[in-house]
DNA sequence: TTGAATTTTCAAATATTATTGAAAATATTA
DNA sequence: TAATATTTTCAATAATATTTGAAAATTCAA
Protein backbone atom coordinates (compact mmCIF):
# COMPACT_ATOMS: atom_id res chain seq x y z
CA UNK A 1 0.00 0.00 0.00
CA UNK A 2 1.31 3.38 -0.75
CA UNK A 3 1.77 5.98 1.81
CA UNK A 4 -1.23 8.28 1.06
CA UNK A 5 -3.44 5.46 0.65
CA UNK A 6 -2.47 4.62 3.79
CA UNK A 7 -2.60 7.54 5.44
CA UNK A 8 -6.50 7.99 4.11
CA UNK A 9 -7.08 4.55 6.01
CA UNK A 10 -5.80 5.30 9.36
CA UNK A 11 -7.66 9.40 9.05
CA UNK A 12 -10.68 7.39 8.80
CA UNK A 13 -10.45 4.72 11.33
CA UNK A 14 -9.52 7.63 14.00
CA UNK A 15 -12.19 9.98 12.99
CA UNK A 16 -14.58 5.88 13.34
CA UNK A 17 -12.87 5.09 16.25
CA UNK A 18 -13.56 8.76 17.87
CA UNK A 19 -17.69 8.25 17.27
CA UNK A 20 -17.46 5.11 19.00
CA UNK A 21 -15.92 7.29 22.21
CA UNK A 22 -18.20 10.18 21.66
CA UNK A 23 -15.75 12.13 19.99
CA UNK A 24 -16.69 13.62 16.98
CA UNK A 25 -15.45 12.40 13.47
CA UNK A 26 -13.88 15.28 12.45
CA UNK A 27 -12.06 16.39 15.45
CA UNK A 28 -10.70 12.84 15.21
CA UNK A 29 -9.86 13.10 11.82
CA UNK A 30 -7.97 16.61 12.58
CA UNK A 31 -6.23 14.82 15.29
CA UNK A 32 -5.18 11.74 12.94
CA UNK A 33 -3.90 14.30 10.31
CA UNK A 34 -2.02 16.02 13.09
CA UNK A 35 -0.55 12.90 14.82
CA UNK A 36 1.11 11.90 11.33
CA UNK A 37 2.24 14.88 9.62
CA UNK A 38 5.79 15.66 10.88
CA UNK A 39 5.04 19.68 10.01
CA UNK A 40 2.69 21.69 11.49
CA UNK A 41 0.03 22.62 9.26
CA UNK A 42 -2.49 25.76 8.60
CA UNK A 43 -6.11 25.62 8.76
CA UNK A 44 -6.22 25.47 4.97
CA UNK A 45 -3.77 22.51 4.66
CA UNK A 46 -6.48 20.27 7.01
CA UNK A 47 -9.57 21.93 4.89
CA UNK A 48 -7.95 20.61 2.07
CA UNK A 49 -6.69 17.33 3.43
CA UNK A 50 -10.28 16.42 4.71
CA UNK A 51 -12.18 17.98 2.61
CA UNK A 52 -13.91 20.34 5.46
CA UNK A 53 -14.89 24.02 5.71
CA UNK A 54 -13.28 26.69 7.36
CA UNK A 55 -15.34 26.99 10.19
CA UNK A 56 -15.64 23.23 10.58
CA UNK A 57 -11.22 23.15 10.63
CA UNK A 58 -11.73 26.56 13.10
CA UNK A 59 -14.13 24.95 15.97
CA UNK A 60 -12.63 21.53 15.76
CA UNK A 61 -9.02 22.74 15.98
CA UNK A 62 -10.17 24.92 18.86
CA UNK A 63 -11.58 21.92 20.89
CA UNK A 64 -8.18 19.78 20.04
CA UNK A 65 -6.62 22.33 22.07
CA UNK A 66 -8.96 22.33 25.07
CA UNK A 67 -8.41 19.05 25.02
CA UNK A 68 -4.71 19.60 25.15
CA UNK A 69 -4.28 17.19 21.89
CA UNK A 70 -3.12 20.14 19.64
CA UNK A 71 -1.40 23.41 20.14
CA UNK A 72 -0.59 26.74 17.93
CA UNK A 73 2.91 27.22 16.52
CA UNK A 74 4.05 30.33 15.92
CA UNK A 75 6.29 29.82 12.63
CA UNK A 76 8.75 33.10 12.39
CA UNK A 77 7.89 34.71 8.95
CA UNK A 78 4.43 33.39 8.45
CA UNK A 79 1.63 35.25 8.36
CA UNK A 80 -1.21 32.09 8.84
CA UNK A 81 -1.14 30.27 12.19
CA UNK A 82 0.25 26.79 12.10
CA UNK A 83 -1.10 23.78 14.78
CA UNK A 84 0.82 20.53 15.32
CA UNK A 85 -0.49 17.34 17.57
CA UNK A 86 1.75 15.75 20.56
CA UNK A 87 3.57 13.01 18.70
CA UNK A 88 4.11 10.51 21.50
CA UNK A 89 0.94 8.31 21.90
CA UNK A 90 1.37 8.04 25.85
CA UNK A 91 1.64 11.11 26.06
CA UNK A 92 -1.66 11.63 24.19
CA UNK A 93 -3.12 9.03 26.15
CA UNK A 94 -2.57 10.52 29.33
CA UNK A 95 -4.12 13.28 28.30
CA UNK A 96 -7.19 12.07 27.12
CA UNK A 97 -7.14 10.10 30.28
CA UNK A 98 -6.79 13.24 32.13
CA UNK A 99 -9.41 15.16 30.36
CA UNK A 100 -11.80 12.67 30.46
CA UNK A 101 -11.44 12.17 34.23
CA UNK A 102 -12.14 15.84 34.97
CA UNK A 103 -15.56 16.10 32.53
CA UNK A 104 -16.79 13.11 33.71
CA UNK A 105 -15.17 10.90 36.55
CA UNK A 106 -15.40 13.68 38.77
CA UNK A 107 -18.76 14.66 38.00
CA UNK A 108 -19.93 11.33 38.42
CA UNK A 109 -18.24 10.94 41.64
CA UNK A 110 -19.77 14.54 43.07
CA UNK A 111 -23.19 13.22 42.00
CA UNK A 112 -22.96 9.63 43.76
CA UNK A 113 -21.41 11.64 47.29
CA UNK A 114 -25.34 13.32 46.66
CA UNK A 115 -26.74 10.38 45.84
CA UNK A 116 -25.15 8.82 49.02
CA UNK A 117 -27.79 11.02 51.27
CA UNK A 118 -30.67 9.87 49.83
CA UNK A 119 -33.53 9.33 52.72
CA UNK A 120 -35.21 6.19 53.22
CA UNK A 121 -34.92 2.89 55.45
CA UNK A 122 -32.55 0.29 54.22
CA UNK A 123 -35.13 -2.54 55.07
CA UNK A 124 -37.13 -1.36 52.12
CA UNK A 125 -35.81 -3.38 49.46
CA UNK A 126 -35.75 -0.73 47.08
CA UNK A 127 -33.80 1.51 49.16
CA UNK A 128 -31.16 -1.23 49.92
CA UNK A 129 -30.90 -1.84 46.18
CA UNK A 130 -30.22 2.08 45.13
CA UNK A 131 -28.30 2.22 48.05
CA UNK A 132 -26.24 -0.34 47.48
CA UNK A 133 -25.50 0.56 43.61
CA UNK A 134 -24.54 3.78 44.53
CA UNK A 135 -22.13 2.99 47.56
CA UNK A 136 -20.77 0.33 44.38
CA UNK A 137 -19.78 3.04 42.26
CA UNK A 138 -19.18 5.31 44.65
CA UNK A 139 -16.16 2.75 46.22
CA UNK A 140 -15.17 1.98 42.10
CA UNK A 141 -14.65 5.17 40.97
CA UNK A 142 -12.61 6.19 43.74
CA UNK A 143 -10.63 3.74 43.51
CA UNK A 144 -10.42 4.52 39.42
CA UNK A 145 -9.57 7.67 40.27
CA UNK A 146 -6.43 6.57 42.02
CA UNK A 147 -5.38 4.60 39.70
CA UNK A 148 -5.80 6.89 36.81
CA UNK A 149 -3.98 9.66 38.96
CA UNK A 150 -1.28 7.40 38.97
CA UNK A 151 -1.52 6.59 35.57
CA UNK A 152 -1.58 10.31 34.33
CA UNK A 153 1.32 10.77 36.37
CA UNK A 154 3.61 8.05 35.63
CA UNK A 155 6.21 7.62 32.77
CA UNK A 156 5.24 4.96 30.09
CA UNK A 157 8.34 2.51 31.30
CA UNK A 158 7.75 2.46 35.17
CA UNK A 159 3.78 2.08 34.52
CA UNK A 160 4.56 -0.80 31.69
CA UNK A 161 6.51 -2.33 34.19
CA UNK A 162 5.26 -2.12 37.32
CA UNK A 163 2.00 -3.76 35.39
CA UNK A 164 4.28 -6.47 34.09
CA UNK A 165 5.01 -7.53 37.03
CA UNK A 166 0.73 -8.55 37.08
CA UNK A 167 1.03 -10.73 34.41
CA UNK A 168 3.16 -13.31 34.94
CA UNK B 1 -33.75 13.74 49.08
CA UNK B 2 -36.52 11.00 48.64
CA UNK B 3 -35.60 7.97 46.95
CA UNK B 4 -37.78 8.77 43.61
CA UNK B 5 -36.34 11.95 42.93
CA UNK B 6 -32.84 10.31 43.75
CA UNK B 7 -33.29 7.20 41.39
CA UNK B 8 -34.59 10.33 38.79
CA UNK B 9 -31.29 11.72 39.15
CA UNK B 10 -29.66 8.53 39.23
CA UNK B 11 -31.01 7.19 35.47
CA UNK B 12 -30.85 10.82 33.84
CA UNK B 13 -27.52 11.35 34.91
CA UNK B 14 -26.46 7.83 33.88
CA UNK B 15 -27.87 8.67 29.99
CA UNK B 16 -25.89 11.79 30.32
CA UNK B 17 -22.72 10.01 31.05
CA UNK B 18 -23.49 7.04 28.42
CA UNK B 19 -23.52 9.52 25.41
CA UNK B 20 -20.24 10.83 26.50
CA UNK B 21 -19.52 6.94 25.46
CA UNK B 22 -20.57 6.51 22.38
CA UNK B 23 -24.04 4.66 24.20
CA UNK B 24 -27.06 5.83 23.58
CA UNK B 25 -29.02 7.88 26.05
CA UNK B 26 -31.99 5.55 26.56
CA UNK B 27 -29.61 2.07 26.53
CA UNK B 28 -27.91 3.86 29.27
CA UNK B 29 -30.94 4.78 31.04
CA UNK B 30 -32.97 1.13 31.11
CA UNK B 31 -29.44 0.06 32.21
CA UNK B 32 -29.63 2.12 35.47
CA UNK B 33 -33.11 1.17 35.79
CA UNK B 34 -31.63 -2.33 35.77
CA UNK B 35 -29.04 -1.65 38.24
CA UNK B 36 -31.11 -0.42 40.96
CA UNK B 37 -34.22 -2.52 40.57
CA UNK B 38 -34.15 -5.27 43.12
CA UNK B 39 -36.48 -7.16 40.97
CA UNK B 40 -36.53 -7.90 37.13
CA UNK B 41 -38.94 -5.71 34.85
CA UNK B 42 -40.89 -6.16 32.01
CA UNK B 43 -40.55 -4.21 29.09
CA UNK B 44 -43.80 -2.15 30.24
CA UNK B 45 -42.54 -1.37 33.49
CA UNK B 46 -38.89 0.24 31.55
CA UNK B 47 -41.68 1.68 29.00
CA UNK B 48 -43.92 3.37 31.98
CA UNK B 49 -40.34 4.52 34.16
CA UNK B 50 -38.66 5.61 31.45
CA UNK B 51 -41.66 7.47 29.21
CA UNK B 52 -40.36 5.65 25.53
CA UNK B 53 -42.14 3.73 23.21
CA UNK B 54 -42.17 -0.25 23.09
CA UNK B 55 -40.48 -0.44 20.04
CA UNK B 56 -37.52 1.67 21.93
CA UNK B 57 -37.33 -0.34 24.85
CA UNK B 58 -37.56 -4.14 23.46
CA UNK B 59 -34.48 -2.53 20.65
CA UNK B 60 -32.14 -1.21 23.74
CA UNK B 61 -32.58 -4.53 26.22
CA UNK B 62 -31.97 -6.31 22.78
CA UNK B 63 -28.78 -3.86 22.58
CA UNK B 64 -28.00 -4.35 26.48
CA UNK B 65 -28.27 -8.04 26.37
CA UNK B 66 -25.89 -8.12 23.48
CA UNK B 67 -23.20 -6.33 25.79
CA UNK B 68 -24.16 -9.14 28.66
CA UNK B 69 -25.48 -6.26 30.83
CA UNK B 70 -29.04 -8.02 30.74
CA UNK B 71 -30.59 -11.23 30.92
CA UNK B 72 -33.75 -12.38 30.29
CA UNK B 73 -35.70 -13.80 33.04
CA UNK B 74 -38.36 -16.31 32.99
CA UNK B 75 -40.50 -16.15 35.98
CA UNK B 76 -42.43 -19.00 36.66
CA UNK B 77 -46.74 -18.70 36.07
CA UNK B 78 -45.56 -15.70 34.04
CA UNK B 79 -46.68 -14.70 30.38
CA UNK B 80 -44.42 -11.65 29.86
CA UNK B 81 -40.88 -11.72 29.65
CA UNK B 82 -38.76 -9.76 32.78
CA UNK B 83 -35.49 -8.69 32.46
CA UNK B 84 -32.37 -8.09 35.13
CA UNK B 85 -29.20 -6.57 35.32
CA UNK B 86 -25.93 -7.24 36.11
CA UNK B 87 -25.95 -5.73 40.21
CA UNK B 88 -21.99 -6.08 40.88
CA UNK B 89 -20.51 -3.11 39.21
CA UNK B 90 -17.20 -4.73 38.87
CA UNK B 91 -18.58 -7.76 37.04
CA UNK B 92 -20.26 -4.90 35.07
CA UNK B 93 -16.83 -3.32 34.19
CA UNK B 94 -15.32 -6.03 33.13
CA UNK B 95 -17.82 -6.61 30.96
CA UNK B 96 -17.88 -2.70 29.11
CA UNK B 97 -14.19 -3.71 28.86
CA UNK B 98 -14.19 -7.09 27.70
CA UNK B 99 -16.49 -5.45 24.75
CA UNK B 100 -14.74 -2.55 23.97
CA UNK B 101 -11.74 -4.56 23.33
CA UNK B 102 -13.27 -6.91 21.88
CA UNK B 103 -15.35 -4.05 19.44
CA UNK B 104 -12.15 -1.65 19.11
CA UNK B 105 -9.04 -2.30 19.79
CA UNK B 106 -8.86 -5.46 18.07
CA UNK B 107 -10.33 -3.59 14.95
CA UNK B 108 -7.63 -1.17 15.74
CA UNK B 109 -4.94 -3.67 15.89
CA UNK B 110 -5.42 -5.35 13.25
CA UNK B 111 -5.72 -2.32 11.32
CA UNK B 112 -2.16 -1.20 12.11
CA UNK B 113 -0.66 -4.53 11.65
CA UNK B 114 -1.65 -4.04 7.85
CA UNK B 115 -0.59 -0.40 8.09
CA UNK B 116 2.76 -1.42 8.95
CA UNK B 117 2.81 -2.96 5.50
CA UNK B 118 3.12 0.56 3.95
CA UNK B 119 5.58 1.26 1.17
CA UNK B 120 8.23 3.84 1.07
CA UNK B 121 11.46 5.02 2.20
CA UNK B 122 11.88 6.06 5.58
CA UNK B 123 14.69 8.67 5.08
CA UNK B 124 11.46 10.57 3.69
CA UNK B 125 10.04 12.38 6.49
CA UNK B 126 6.39 11.70 5.85
CA UNK B 127 7.07 8.19 5.76
CA UNK B 128 8.70 8.54 8.87
CA UNK B 129 6.26 10.37 10.79
CA UNK B 130 3.39 8.21 9.82
CA UNK B 131 5.25 4.93 10.17
CA UNK B 132 6.26 6.19 13.74
CA UNK B 133 2.73 6.73 14.76
CA UNK B 134 1.49 3.53 13.58
CA UNK B 135 4.24 1.62 15.84
CA UNK B 136 3.66 3.61 18.57
CA UNK B 137 -0.16 3.06 18.61
CA UNK B 138 0.97 -0.99 17.72
CA UNK B 139 3.32 -0.86 20.96
CA UNK B 140 0.96 0.60 22.98
CA UNK B 141 -2.27 -1.38 21.85
CA UNK B 142 -0.62 -4.37 22.28
CA UNK B 143 0.17 -3.78 25.93
CA UNK B 144 -3.31 -2.38 26.73
CA UNK B 145 -4.41 -5.51 25.44
CA UNK B 146 -2.86 -7.43 27.84
CA UNK B 147 -3.20 -5.07 30.43
CA UNK B 148 -7.12 -5.50 29.58
CA UNK B 149 -7.31 -9.64 29.95
CA UNK B 150 -5.29 -9.55 33.30
CA UNK B 151 -8.24 -6.56 34.27
CA UNK B 152 -11.06 -9.14 32.64
CA UNK B 153 -9.87 -12.00 34.17
CA UNK B 154 -9.11 -10.52 37.75
CA UNK B 155 -11.01 -10.52 40.85
CA UNK B 156 -11.69 -7.38 42.13
CA UNK B 157 -9.59 -7.93 45.34
CA UNK B 158 -6.86 -9.37 43.93
CA UNK B 159 -6.62 -6.56 41.23
CA UNK B 160 -7.09 -3.66 43.77
CA UNK B 161 -4.64 -4.86 45.85
CA UNK B 162 -2.02 -5.14 42.46
CA UNK B 163 -2.67 -1.66 41.76
CA UNK B 164 -2.41 -0.39 45.47
CA UNK B 165 1.03 -1.81 45.37
CA UNK B 166 1.38 1.03 42.70
CA UNK B 167 -0.07 3.99 44.97
CA UNK B 168 2.53 3.76 47.48
C1' DT C 1 -3.89 54.67 11.02
C1' DT C 2 -5.40 51.81 6.83
C1' DG C 3 -6.48 47.83 4.38
C1' DA C 4 -5.42 43.18 3.21
C1' DA C 5 -4.94 38.71 5.31
C1' DT C 6 -6.56 35.69 8.51
C1' DT C 7 -9.48 33.86 12.10
C1' DT C 8 -13.78 33.48 14.44
C1' DT C 9 -18.66 33.31 14.97
C1' DC C 10 -23.14 31.56 14.39
C1' DA C 11 -27.77 31.14 11.95
C1' DA C 12 -29.27 28.19 8.56
C1' DA C 13 -28.82 23.94 6.09
C1' DT C 14 -27.61 19.17 6.14
C1' DA C 15 -26.63 14.81 7.90
C1' DT C 16 -26.96 11.51 11.43
C1' DT C 17 -29.09 9.07 14.98
C1' DA C 18 -32.92 7.87 17.90
C1' DT C 19 -37.84 7.12 18.53
C1' DT C 20 -42.47 6.07 17.53
C1' DG C 21 -46.31 3.27 16.56
C1' DA C 22 -48.75 0.13 14.10
C1' DA C 23 -48.46 -4.14 11.47
C1' DA C 24 -46.38 -8.61 11.38
C1' DA C 25 -44.49 -12.37 13.73
C1' DT C 26 -44.25 -15.31 17.54
C1' DA C 27 -45.60 -17.50 21.77
C1' DT C 28 -49.02 -19.13 25.04
C1' DT C 29 -53.24 -20.87 26.75
C1' DA C 30 -57.65 -22.86 26.54
C1' DT D 1 -56.75 -25.50 16.56
C1' DA D 2 -58.21 -20.76 17.39
C1' DA D 3 -58.07 -16.83 20.18
C1' DT D 4 -55.32 -13.82 22.74
C1' DA D 5 -51.20 -11.96 24.69
C1' DT D 6 -46.72 -10.56 23.87
C1' DT D 7 -42.66 -9.44 21.25
C1' DT D 8 -40.36 -7.86 17.19
C1' DT D 9 -39.68 -5.25 13.10
C1' DC D 10 -39.11 -1.26 10.42
C1' DA D 11 -40.78 2.76 7.55
C1' DA D 12 -41.91 7.21 8.83
C1' DT D 13 -41.01 10.91 11.90
C1' DA D 14 -38.65 13.53 15.27
C1' DA D 15 -34.71 14.96 17.73
C1' DT D 16 -29.90 15.85 17.88
C1' DA D 17 -25.47 16.81 16.17
C1' DT D 18 -22.53 18.44 12.62
C1' DT D 19 -21.27 21.35 8.85
C1' DT D 20 -21.39 25.20 5.91
C1' DG D 21 -20.46 29.78 4.39
C1' DA D 22 -20.59 34.41 4.65
C1' DA D 23 -20.36 38.36 7.75
C1' DA D 24 -17.96 40.18 11.64
C1' DA D 25 -13.94 40.47 14.26
C1' DT D 26 -9.17 40.40 14.71
C1' DT D 27 -4.34 40.66 13.44
C1' DC D 28 -0.53 42.46 11.17
C1' DA D 29 2.54 44.99 8.02
C1' DA D 30 3.46 49.17 6.04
Amino acid sequence: MKLEEAKQQFINSWGAFGTNWGINRTMAQIHALLLINPDPLTQDDMMEALNISRGNVNMNVRDLIGWGLAERVILPGERKEYFTGEKDIWKVVKQIVKERKKRELEPMLQLVDKLEQTEGDRRDRHVKAFMDTIEGIKKLGKYADKTLDTLIKAEEHWFVSNMMKMFK
